[in-house]
DNA sequence: TATATAAGTGCACTATAATGCACTTTATCT
DNA sequence: AGATAAAGTGCATTATAGTGCACTTATATA
């Protein structure tokens, strides 16, 4: 059973001590954006995550479906 | 070294023998986006990979940058 | 080589992601 | 408890993804 996204992101950011202003401004993503996000709301772009992911130091990967892992 | 999330659909769809069309049909993503899609352009939403994602039986996931694989 | 089928392009319109701002609520400190 | 920092919410605006339509280019097939 896999986290959501949104749940990944957040978690990771905690991971490594960042605050969601300091992921905002690190990444360039806006902050209303990032916190919208994090709480499972909107739709972000892959522009948008990928700014995100980078920081975060994590990748997008578009994978062919397993079960479980 | 990896495929652009771009090839990687295109490579898929054709692995599994569907059109453009078929893919945009099966998935609820209008064709102009999906061609627009697999040639690069654009940044889809999250909702748009996923729907794309799922019809070629994969999914999305966000994972720590490792090197290669 | 015709002819059909699939893939790619330009453009205009509509829907919605991204943003800033002001504010509230929830944690985390002395 | 009070102060401070972090997280979450509502709303209006701007930027842009998603779409349909008409058309062109490329690829396959008879």
């Amino acid at each position: 059973m896999h986290q959501k996204l949104e749940d990944t992101i957040k978690a990771r950011r905690k991971a490594l001590r960042l605050s969601q202003e300091d992921l905002a401004s690190l990444s360039g993503v806006a902050l209303r954006t990032l916190k919208a996000l994090e709480v499972g709301e909107g739709n972000p772009s892959l522009r948008t995550l990928r700014k995100i992911a980078e920081v975060l130091g994590m990748e997008i990967r578009l994978e062919v479906k397993r079960l479980d892992t």
